[in-house]
RNA sequence: GGCUAGGUGGCAGAGUGGUUAUGCAGCGGACUGCAACUCCGUGUACGCCGGUUCGAUUCCGACCCUAGCCUCCA
Protein backbone atom coordinates (compact mmCIF):
# COMPACT_ATOMS: atom_id res chain seq x y z
CA UNK A 1 0.00 0.00 0.00
CA UNK A 2 1.07 3.20 -0.69
CA UNK A 3 1.71 5.84 1.88
CA UNK A 4 -1.15 7.71 2.79
CA UNK A 5 -0.82 11.42 5.27
CA UNK A 6 -3.07 13.10 6.42
CA UNK A 7 -2.61 16.85 5.27
CA UNK A 8 -3.79 19.90 7.62
CA UNK A 9 -3.85 21.93 4.54
CA UNK A 10 -7.06 19.74 2.79
CA UNK A 11 -8.03 18.18 5.97
CA UNK A 12 -7.96 14.87 4.53
CA UNK A 13 -6.01 11.39 3.93
CA UNK A 14 -3.52 11.61 0.79
CA UNK A 15 -1.32 9.26 -0.92
CA UNK A 16 2.01 10.75 -0.68
CA UNK A 17 4.20 11.61 -3.55
CA UNK A 18 7.22 13.46 -2.75
CA UNK A 19 7.93 16.42 -4.81
CA UNK A 20 10.86 14.66 -6.70
CA UNK A 21 10.57 10.92 -7.02
CA UNK A 22 12.11 8.90 -3.95
CA UNK A 23 13.34 11.92 -2.64
CA UNK A 24 12.03 13.45 0.90
CA UNK A 25 12.68 16.51 2.33
CA UNK A 26 11.26 16.59 6.13
CA UNK A 27 10.94 19.76 8.81
CA UNK A 28 9.47 19.54 11.95
CA UNK A 29 9.57 22.69 14.65
CA UNK A 30 12.05 22.14 17.33
CA UNK A 31 12.38 23.30 20.99
CA UNK A 32 12.64 27.44 21.99
CA UNK A 33 15.78 26.39 24.19
CA UNK A 34 15.12 28.57 27.55
CA UNK A 35 14.00 25.49 29.71
CA UNK A 36 13.54 21.70 30.02
CA UNK A 37 11.20 20.01 27.62
CA UNK A 38 7.89 18.14 29.24
CA UNK A 39 6.53 14.88 27.68
CA UNK A 40 3.94 17.26 25.52
CA UNK A 41 7.44 18.40 23.88
CA UNK A 42 8.32 15.22 23.16
CA UNK A 43 5.62 14.31 21.12
CA UNK A 44 5.99 15.59 18.26
CA UNK A 45 9.65 14.46 18.11
CA UNK A 46 8.51 10.86 18.79
CA UNK A 47 5.79 11.13 15.95
CA UNK A 48 7.76 12.32 13.23
CA UNK A 49 10.81 10.32 14.26
CA UNK A 50 8.64 7.02 13.61
CA UNK A 51 7.87 9.27 10.30
CA UNK A 52 11.09 9.42 9.57
CA UNK A 53 11.68 6.00 9.93
CA UNK A 54 9.63 4.87 7.61
CA UNK A 55 10.19 7.26 5.34
CA UNK A 56 13.60 6.15 5.44
CA UNK A 57 12.21 2.71 4.47
CA UNK A 58 10.32 3.67 1.80
CA UNK A 59 12.40 5.90 -0.25
CA UNK A 60 16.09 5.96 -0.70
CA UNK A 61 16.83 9.91 -0.35
CA UNK A 62 15.32 11.37 3.13
CA UNK A 63 16.57 14.58 4.88
CA UNK A 64 15.10 15.66 8.00
CA UNK A 65 15.08 18.92 9.48
CA UNK A 66 15.08 19.72 12.79
CA UNK A 67 15.50 23.35 14.59
CA UNK A 68 16.60 25.27 17.28
CA UNK A 69 15.54 28.28 18.11
CA UNK A 70 18.15 29.81 20.30
CA UNK A 71 17.24 33.21 19.67
CA UNK A 72 13.79 34.59 21.18
CA UNK A 73 12.02 36.32 23.72
CA UNK A 74 11.70 33.83 26.64
CA UNK A 75 15.58 32.75 26.41
CA UNK A 76 16.42 36.34 26.88
CA UNK A 77 14.47 36.47 29.83
CA UNK A 78 15.59 33.12 31.76
CA UNK A 79 18.96 34.66 31.47
CA UNK A 80 18.02 37.62 32.81
CA UNK A 81 16.12 35.67 35.34
CA UNK A 82 19.49 33.27 35.96
CA UNK A 83 22.24 35.96 35.63
CA UNK A 84 23.68 33.78 32.73
CA UNK A 85 24.61 34.61 29.20
CA UNK A 86 22.35 33.71 26.42
CA UNK A 87 24.62 31.87 24.36
CA UNK A 88 25.55 29.64 27.62
CA UNK A 89 21.93 29.50 28.59
CA UNK A 90 21.04 28.47 24.96
CA UNK A 91 23.53 25.70 24.63
CA UNK A 92 22.90 24.07 28.09
CA UNK A 93 19.26 23.83 26.89
CA UNK A 94 19.91 22.71 23.59
CA UNK A 95 22.07 19.86 25.08
CA UNK A 96 19.49 19.07 28.02
CA UNK A 97 17.11 18.33 25.06
CA UNK A 98 19.67 16.46 22.74
CA UNK A 99 19.86 13.68 25.93
CA UNK A 100 15.99 13.89 26.71
CA UNK A 101 15.13 12.85 23.15
CA UNK A 102 18.33 10.46 22.77
CA UNK A 103 16.37 8.95 25.87
CA UNK A 104 13.56 8.27 23.96
CA UNK A 105 15.40 6.32 20.99
CA UNK A 106 14.70 9.16 18.84
CA UNK A 107 16.94 9.19 16.19
CA UNK A 108 19.33 12.64 15.05
CA UNK A 109 17.61 14.47 12.13
CA UNK A 110 20.12 15.14 9.56
CA UNK A 111 20.29 18.57 9.74
CA UNK A 112 19.60 20.42 13.38
CA UNK A 113 19.55 24.13 11.97
CA UNK A 114 19.40 27.44 14.89
CA UNK A 115 18.16 30.30 14.30
CA UNK A 116 21.76 32.65 15.46
CA UNK A 117 23.14 31.34 12.50
CA UNK A 118 21.10 31.71 9.90
CA UNK A 119 21.08 36.10 10.25
CA UNK A 120 21.89 36.86 6.77
CA UNK A 121 19.26 34.37 5.37
CA UNK A 122 16.44 36.38 7.29
CA UNK A 123 17.22 39.28 6.41
CA UNK A 124 17.54 38.65 2.91
CA UNK A 125 14.12 37.02 2.83
CA UNK A 126 12.63 40.10 4.69
CA UNK A 127 14.87 42.01 1.93
CA UNK A 128 12.67 40.22 -0.59
CA UNK A 129 9.36 40.89 0.88
CA UNK A 130 9.31 44.66 0.95
CA UNK A 131 10.88 44.78 -2.45
CA UNK A 132 7.62 42.72 -3.42
CA UNK A 133 4.87 44.78 -1.56
CA UNK A 134 4.63 42.04 1.44
CA UNK A 135 6.01 43.58 4.18
CA UNK A 136 7.12 47.62 5.19
CA UNK A 137 9.22 48.84 7.88
CA UNK A 138 7.49 50.84 11.16
CA UNK A 139 9.23 52.34 13.87
CA UNK A 140 12.04 50.25 13.56
CA UNK A 141 10.36 47.19 13.05
CA UNK A 142 9.23 44.91 10.11
CA UNK A 143 6.17 43.56 9.48
CA UNK A 144 4.28 41.15 7.23
CA UNK A 145 1.35 43.03 5.69
CA UNK A 146 -1.21 39.65 5.81
CA UNK A 147 -3.31 41.59 3.43
CA UNK A 148 -1.20 41.27 0.55
CA UNK A 149 -1.73 37.63 0.39
CA UNK A 150 -5.22 36.96 -0.74
CA UNK A 151 -4.20 33.45 0.47
CA UNK A 152 -3.36 34.11 4.13
CA UNK A 153 -5.77 31.81 6.33
CA UNK A 154 -5.65 28.90 3.85
CA UNK A 155 -3.75 26.60 6.60
CA UNK A 156 -5.43 27.45 9.74
CA UNK A 157 -9.02 27.42 7.63
CA UNK A 158 -9.65 30.98 9.25
CA UNK A 159 -10.94 34.37 7.19
CA UNK A 160 -8.99 37.33 8.61
CA UNK A 161 -12.75 39.05 9.55
CA UNK A 162 -12.95 36.14 11.86
CA UNK A 163 -9.75 36.84 13.77
CA UNK A 164 -10.30 40.26 13.94
CA UNK A 165 -13.64 39.76 15.53
CA UNK A 166 -12.46 37.54 18.07
CA UNK A 167 -9.01 39.70 18.50
CA UNK A 168 -8.13 39.72 21.84
CA UNK A 169 -4.63 41.86 21.40
CA UNK A 170 -3.93 45.14 21.87
CA UNK A 171 -2.68 46.24 18.54
CA UNK A 172 0.32 48.05 18.36
CA UNK A 173 0.26 51.26 16.85
CA UNK A 174 2.86 50.85 13.76
CA UNK A 175 0.69 47.71 12.40
CA UNK A 176 -1.01 48.91 9.76
CA UNK A 177 -3.63 46.38 9.93
CA UNK A 178 -4.25 44.73 13.19
CA UNK A 179 -3.33 41.08 11.80
CA UNK A 180 0.38 42.13 10.63
CA UNK A 181 3.10 40.18 12.36
CA UNK A 182 6.53 41.09 13.18
CA UNK A 183 9.07 40.02 10.62
CA UNK A 184 11.74 42.40 12.30
CA UNK A 185 11.91 44.44 15.74
CA UNK A 186 14.54 46.66 17.42
CA UNK A 187 16.86 45.60 19.99
CA UNK A 188 17.52 48.09 22.91
CA UNK A 189 21.38 48.24 23.90
CA UNK A 190 21.24 45.32 26.48
CA UNK A 191 19.57 43.31 24.38
CA UNK A 192 20.77 40.87 21.58
CA UNK A 193 20.82 42.21 17.99
CA UNK A 194 21.88 41.95 14.58
CA UNK A 195 22.54 45.01 12.05
CA UNK A 196 20.43 45.51 9.63
CA UNK A 197 19.15 47.96 7.13
CA UNK A 198 16.17 48.55 9.85
CA UNK A 199 18.61 48.98 12.39
CA UNK A 200 19.80 46.62 15.03
CA UNK A 201 17.37 43.97 15.87
CA UNK A 202 16.21 40.83 16.22
CA UNK A 203 13.87 38.86 14.30
CA UNK A 204 10.50 37.74 14.72
CA UNK A 205 9.71 34.15 15.64
CA UNK A 206 8.45 32.54 12.50
CA UNK A 207 10.85 33.87 10.03
CA UNK A 208 13.67 31.25 10.78
CA UNK A 209 12.03 28.32 10.13
CA UNK A 210 10.98 29.55 6.57
CA UNK A 211 14.90 31.14 6.29
CA UNK A 212 16.05 27.69 7.53
CA UNK A 213 14.06 25.28 5.52
CA UNK A 214 14.96 27.23 2.22
CA UNK A 215 18.53 27.23 2.91
CA UNK A 216 18.56 23.04 4.00
CA UNK A 217 15.74 21.57 1.54
CA UNK A 218 14.75 24.04 -0.93
CA UNK A 219 11.85 26.55 -1.50
CA UNK A 220 9.60 23.59 -1.64
CA UNK A 221 9.86 20.46 0.49
CA UNK A 222 7.44 18.10 0.96
CA UNK A 223 6.48 17.49 4.86
CA UNK A 224 6.16 20.25 7.84
CA UNK A 225 5.26 19.08 11.04
CA UNK A 226 4.50 20.11 14.60
CA UNK A 227 2.20 20.38 17.18
CA UNK A 228 -1.36 21.23 16.73
CA UNK A 229 -0.31 24.30 18.34
CA UNK A 230 1.44 25.55 15.55
CA UNK A 231 -0.83 25.84 12.95
CA UNK A 232 -1.88 29.23 14.15
CA UNK A 233 -0.13 31.51 13.76
CA UNK A 234 3.40 30.05 13.26
CA UNK A 235 2.68 28.16 10.56
CA UNK A 236 0.58 30.47 9.05
CA UNK A 237 2.96 32.79 8.89
CA UNK A 238 6.04 30.66 7.57
CA UNK A 239 3.86 29.93 4.95
CA UNK A 240 3.20 33.58 4.12
CA UNK A 241 6.73 34.47 4.52
CA UNK A 242 7.46 31.77 2.11
CA UNK A 243 5.31 31.71 -0.44
CA UNK A 244 5.37 35.15 -0.66
CA UNK A 245 9.15 35.46 -0.85
CA UNK A 246 9.81 32.75 -2.67
CA UNK A 247 6.76 32.44 -5.16
CA UNK A 248 6.13 29.34 -4.94
CA UNK A 249 4.71 26.40 -3.32
CA UNK A 250 6.09 25.26 0.19
CA UNK A 251 5.11 23.03 1.81
CA UNK A 252 3.31 20.06 0.00
CA UNK A 253 2.00 17.73 3.31
CA UNK A 254 1.29 19.91 6.33
CA UNK A 255 1.32 17.75 9.61
CA UNK A 256 0.31 18.22 13.00
CA UNK A 257 -0.13 15.81 16.09
CA UNK A 258 -3.10 16.43 18.79
CA UNK A 259 -2.11 17.53 22.21
CA UNK A 260 -0.86 15.37 25.54
CA UNK A 261 -3.37 16.58 27.98
CA UNK A 262 -3.73 16.09 31.58
CA UNK A 263 -7.03 15.26 33.28
CA UNK A 264 -8.53 16.50 30.01
CA UNK A 265 -6.45 19.63 29.92
CA UNK A 266 -3.75 20.41 27.20
CA UNK A 267 -0.26 20.09 29.00
CA UNK A 268 1.38 23.23 28.85
CA UNK A 269 4.06 25.57 30.36
CA UNK A 270 1.61 28.35 30.94
CA UNK A 271 -0.58 26.22 32.57
CA UNK A 272 1.51 24.52 34.45
CA UNK A 273 0.65 21.08 34.45
CA UNK A 274 3.39 19.62 32.96
CA UNK A 275 5.83 16.88 33.43
CA UNK A 276 9.28 16.83 32.29
CA UNK A 277 10.75 14.39 30.65
CA UNK A 278 14.20 13.87 32.29
CA UNK A 279 12.03 13.43 35.66
CA UNK A 280 9.69 10.80 34.51
CA UNK A 281 13.11 8.97 33.30
CA UNK A 282 13.83 8.79 36.88
CA UNK A 283 10.47 6.70 37.02
CA UNK A 284 10.50 4.62 33.67
CA UNK A 285 12.63 3.92 31.11
CA UNK A 286 12.45 6.20 28.00
CA UNK A 287 11.36 2.58 26.00
CA UNK A 288 8.37 3.19 28.36
CA UNK A 289 7.46 6.79 27.28
CA UNK A 290 7.87 6.28 23.74
CA UNK A 291 5.71 3.20 23.90
CA UNK A 292 2.87 5.47 25.19
CA UNK A 293 3.24 8.25 23.19
CA UNK A 294 2.78 6.08 20.12
CA UNK A 295 -0.38 4.23 21.68
CA UNK A 296 -2.57 6.64 20.61
CA UNK A 297 -2.65 7.66 17.10
CA UNK A 298 -0.70 10.90 16.61
CA UNK A 299 -3.32 13.58 15.26
CA UNK A 300 -5.60 12.36 18.74
CA UNK A 301 -5.22 13.87 21.81
CA UNK A 302 -3.50 11.48 24.22
CA UNK A 303 -4.63 11.75 28.29
CA UNK A 304 -0.86 11.56 30.39
CA UNK A 305 -1.15 10.03 33.78
CA UNK A 306 1.04 7.26 35.77
CA UNK A 307 -1.55 4.59 34.52
CA UNK A 308 -0.93 5.03 31.15
CA UNK A 309 2.86 4.54 31.62
CA UNK A 310 2.21 1.23 33.93
CA UNK A 311 0.27 -0.13 31.18
CA UNK A 312 2.85 0.92 28.27
CA UNK A 313 5.46 -0.56 30.85
CA UNK A 314 3.49 -4.05 30.93
CA UNK A 315 2.54 -4.17 27.36
CA UNK A 316 6.72 -3.92 26.75
CA UNK A 317 6.82 -6.99 29.13
CA UNK A 318 4.71 -8.98 27.65
CA UNK A 319 6.47 -8.01 24.31
CA UNK A 320 9.86 -8.49 26.07
CA UNK A 321 9.02 -11.81 26.85
CA UNK A 322 8.36 -13.26 23.73
CA UNK A 323 11.64 -12.09 23.15
CA UNK A 324 13.54 -13.62 26.43
CA UNK A 325 11.70 -16.98 25.50
CA UNK A 326 13.45 -17.26 22.48
CA UNK A 327 16.82 -15.98 23.72
CA UNK A 328 18.51 -18.85 22.35
CA UNK A 329 16.86 -18.19 18.81
CA UNK A 330 18.62 -15.95 15.81
CA UNK A 331 16.74 -13.99 14.50
CA UNK A 332 16.31 -13.96 10.73
CA UNK A 333 15.82 -10.25 9.47
CA UNK A 334 12.31 -9.88 8.15
CA UNK A 335 10.86 -8.27 5.05
CA UNK A 336 8.15 -6.40 6.16
CA UNK A 337 6.65 -5.04 3.52
CA UNK A 338 3.30 -5.73 2.76
CA UNK A 339 2.75 -6.83 6.19
CA UNK A 340 -0.29 -5.70 8.38
CA UNK A 341 2.00 -4.26 10.35
CA UNK A 342 3.46 -1.62 7.46
CA UNK A 343 -0.31 -1.24 5.90
CA UNK A 344 -1.62 0.32 9.44
CA UNK A 345 1.66 2.69 9.63
CA UNK A 346 1.18 3.28 6.09
CA UNK A 347 -2.35 4.57 6.68
CA UNK A 348 -1.11 7.64 8.11
CA UNK A 349 1.21 6.23 11.10
CA UNK A 350 -1.80 4.40 12.64
CA UNK A 351 0.15 3.41 15.39
CA UNK A 352 -2.38 1.56 17.59
CA UNK A 353 -2.83 -1.07 14.92
CA UNK A 354 0.46 -1.28 14.67
CA UNK A 355 1.23 -2.30 18.10
CA UNK A 356 -1.78 -4.59 17.90
CA UNK A 357 0.31 -6.50 15.75
CA UNK A 358 3.32 -6.09 17.43
CA UNK A 359 1.24 -7.97 19.86
CA UNK A 360 0.36 -10.59 17.53
CA UNK A 361 3.57 -11.34 16.52
CA UNK A 362 4.78 -12.06 20.17
CA UNK A 363 1.57 -14.49 20.83
CA UNK A 364 2.85 -16.23 17.23
CA UNK A 365 6.55 -16.38 18.14
CA UNK A 366 5.47 -17.56 21.61
CA UNK A 367 3.14 -20.49 20.29
CA UNK A 368 5.29 -21.05 17.56
CA UNK A 369 7.36 -24.68 16.40
CA UNK A 370 11.14 -24.18 16.93
CA UNK A 371 11.14 -24.09 12.90
CA UNK A 372 9.52 -20.78 12.50
CA UNK A 373 11.25 -18.79 15.45
CA UNK A 374 13.73 -17.48 14.05
CA UNK A 375 11.58 -15.96 11.10
CA UNK A 376 8.88 -14.73 13.82
CA UNK A 377 11.76 -13.13 16.41
CA UNK A 378 13.15 -11.49 13.34
CA UNK A 379 10.02 -9.83 12.81
CA UNK A 380 9.21 -8.86 15.92
CA UNK A 381 12.84 -7.19 15.91
CA UNK A 382 12.08 -5.60 12.53
CA UNK A 383 8.91 -4.23 13.30
CA UNK A 384 9.84 -2.89 17.01
CA UNK A 385 12.58 -0.86 15.24
CA UNK A 386 10.33 0.86 12.85
CA UNK A 387 8.73 2.18 16.21
CA UNK A 388 11.97 2.47 17.60
CA UNK A 389 11.26 -0.04 20.33
CA UNK A 390 12.14 -3.45 21.15
CA UNK A 391 16.05 -2.90 20.39
CA UNK A 392 17.19 -3.98 23.96
CA UNK A 393 18.89 -7.44 25.49
CA UNK A 394 15.48 -8.90 26.57
CA UNK A 395 17.23 -10.03 29.67
CA UNK A 396 18.34 -6.67 30.62
CA UNK A 397 15.19 -5.31 30.17
CA UNK A 398 13.96 -7.39 32.52
CA UNK A 399 16.91 -6.55 35.27
CA UNK A 400 16.75 -2.92 35.05
CA UNK A 401 15.33 -1.14 37.66
CA UNK A 402 11.89 0.32 37.96
CA UNK A 403 10.21 3.23 39.54
CA UNK A 404 13.52 4.99 39.96
CA UNK A 405 14.05 2.63 43.46
CA UNK A 406 17.78 1.10 43.85
CA UNK A 407 16.19 -2.35 45.14
CA UNK A 408 18.94 -5.44 45.48
CA UNK A 409 21.72 -6.31 43.38
CA UNK A 410 22.30 -8.44 41.32
CA UNK A 411 24.29 -10.30 42.58
CA UNK A 412 22.16 -10.58 45.83
CA UNK A 413 19.45 -11.84 43.88
CA UNK A 414 22.02 -14.89 41.99
CA UNK A 415 23.17 -15.71 45.55
CA UNK A 416 19.69 -16.07 46.50
CA UNK A 417 18.63 -18.03 43.59
CA UNK A 418 21.44 -20.52 44.15
CA UNK A 419 20.35 -21.11 47.53
CA UNK A 420 16.73 -21.84 46.89
CA UNK A 421 17.88 -24.02 44.24
CA UNK A 422 19.42 -25.72 46.52
CA UNK A 423 17.03 -26.25 49.19
CA UNK A 424 14.27 -27.51 46.40
CA UNK A 425 17.09 -30.26 45.67
CA UNK A 426 16.81 -30.94 49.40
CA UNK A 427 13.00 -30.49 49.11
CA UNK A 428 13.18 -27.73 51.56
CA UNK A 429 10.09 -25.92 49.85
CA UNK A 430 9.57 -24.21 52.69
CA UNK A 431 12.69 -21.97 52.29
CA UNK A 432 12.09 -22.07 48.73
CA UNK A 433 8.76 -20.22 49.04
CA UNK A 434 10.21 -18.16 51.73
CA UNK A 435 13.14 -16.96 49.29
CA UNK A 436 10.72 -16.17 46.80
CA UNK A 437 8.59 -14.48 49.15
CA UNK A 438 11.78 -12.43 50.66
CA UNK A 439 12.70 -11.14 47.15
CA UNK A 440 9.20 -10.67 46.01
CA UNK A 441 9.02 -7.97 48.62
CA UNK A 442 12.04 -6.48 47.25
CA UNK A 443 10.25 -5.95 43.52
CA UNK A 444 12.35 -9.03 42.12
CA UNK A 445 10.17 -12.28 40.78
CA UNK A 446 11.29 -15.31 40.10
CA UNK A 447 9.94 -17.56 37.52
CA UNK A 448 11.10 -21.26 37.21
CA UNK A 449 11.74 -23.68 34.14
CA UNK A 450 13.37 -26.41 33.29
CA UNK A 451 16.16 -24.64 32.25
CA UNK A 452 16.71 -22.82 35.48
CA UNK A 453 15.11 -19.38 37.11
CA UNK A 454 15.10 -16.27 35.53
CA UNK A 455 13.80 -13.04 37.52
CA UNK A 456 12.82 -9.92 36.89
CA UNK A 457 11.81 -6.44 38.62
CA UNK A 458 9.21 -5.48 39.01
C1' G B 1 -18.45 35.40 19.89
C1' G B 2 -15.80 32.91 15.38
C1' C B 3 -13.45 28.44 13.80
C1' U B 4 -11.83 23.20 14.65
C1' A B 5 -11.70 18.39 16.80
C1' G B 6 -13.96 14.85 19.71
C1' G B 7 -17.56 11.94 23.04
C1' U B 8 -16.33 3.72 22.36
C1' G B 9 -16.50 -1.70 27.65
C1' G B 10 -12.83 -0.81 34.68
C1' C B 11 -8.57 1.78 32.02
C1' A B 12 -5.91 2.79 27.31
C1' G B 13 -7.31 2.77 22.31
C1' A B 14 -8.51 1.33 16.80
C1' G B 15 -12.30 0.55 13.54
C1' U B 16 -16.72 -0.59 10.92
C1' G B 17 -23.66 -0.03 7.65
C1' G B 18 -24.64 -6.51 9.44
C1' U B 19 -19.41 -11.27 11.00
C1' U B 20 -18.85 -6.09 16.98
C1' A B 21 -9.82 -4.92 17.00
C1' U B 22 -5.80 -4.92 20.33
C1' G B 23 -3.40 -4.16 25.00
C1' C B 24 -3.56 -3.56 30.44
C1' A B 25 -6.46 -4.94 34.60
C1' G B 26 -10.30 -8.76 36.25
C1' C B 27 -12.45 -13.70 36.26
C1' G B 28 -12.27 -19.24 35.02
C1' G B 29 -9.07 -23.20 33.25
C1' A B 30 -4.31 -25.78 31.59
C1' C B 31 0.76 -25.81 33.10
C1' U B 32 3.62 -25.46 38.16
C1' G B 33 5.96 -28.65 44.59
C1' C B 34 4.00 -23.26 45.22
C1' A B 35 4.36 -19.25 42.00
C1' A B 36 5.59 -16.49 37.75
C1' C B 37 5.83 -16.81 32.47
C1' U B 38 3.01 -18.85 28.56
C1' C B 39 -1.38 -20.89 26.47
C1' C B 40 -6.95 -21.52 26.24
C1' G B 41 -11.59 -19.36 27.54
C1' U B 42 -14.40 -15.13 29.36
C1' G B 43 -16.56 -9.02 28.93
C1' U B 44 -21.95 -7.74 23.47
C1' A B 45 -19.04 -0.84 24.84
C1' C B 46 -19.93 2.84 21.26
C1' G B 47 -23.13 10.78 24.79
C1' C B 48 -28.78 11.89 24.17
C1' C B 49 -33.12 12.22 20.83
C1' G B 50 -35.13 11.70 16.16
C1' G B 51 -34.55 10.21 10.78
C1' U B 52 -32.80 7.08 6.52
C1' U B 53 -32.28 1.58 6.21
C1' C B 54 -34.32 -5.11 6.20
C1' G B 55 -30.43 -3.62 9.78
C1' A B 56 -26.60 2.17 12.65
C1' U B 57 -21.84 2.63 17.29
C1' U B 58 -20.80 3.54 12.00
C1' C B 59 -24.93 7.79 7.33
C1' C B 60 -28.25 12.49 8.09
C1' G B 61 -30.42 16.27 11.51
C1' A B 62 -31.15 18.50 16.30
C1' C B 63 -29.47 18.57 21.27
C1' C B 64 -26.07 17.94 25.47
C1' C B 65 -21.08 17.75 26.94
C1' U B 66 -15.62 18.15 26.53
C1' A B 67 -11.17 19.95 24.62
C1' G B 68 -8.39 23.16 21.43
C1' C B 69 -7.15 27.56 18.41
C1' C B 70 -8.32 32.86 17.83
C1' U B 71 -2.15 35.53 22.63
C1' C B 72 3.74 32.67 24.02
C1' C B 73 3.01 27.29 23.59
C1' A B 74 4.77 20.74 20.67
Amino acid sequence: MALQLHNTFTGQKETFKPLVEDRVRMYVCGPTVYNRVHIGNARPVVVFDTLYRLLKKNFSEVIYARNITDIDDKIMKAARDSGEEIGALSARFAEAFFEDMAALNNLEPDVIPYATQHLPEMIDMIERLVEKGHAYAAEGHVLFAVDSMPEYGQLSKRSLDDMLAGARVEVAPYKKYAGDFVLWKPSREDEPGWDSPWGRGRPGWHLECSAMIKKHLGETIDIHGGGRDLTFPHHENERAQSCCANGVDFVRYWMHNGYVNIDGEKMSKSLGNFRLVRDLLTQYPGEVLRFALLSAHYRSELNFSADLLDQAQRSLDSLYGALRETAEVEAVPADLDGSAFMTALEDDLNTPIAISELHQLAKELNKADAGDKPRLKGALRSAGEMLGILQQDAEAWFKQTRGGEEGVSEEEVEQLIAERAQSKKDRNFARADEIREELKAKGVVLEDSREGTKWRRE
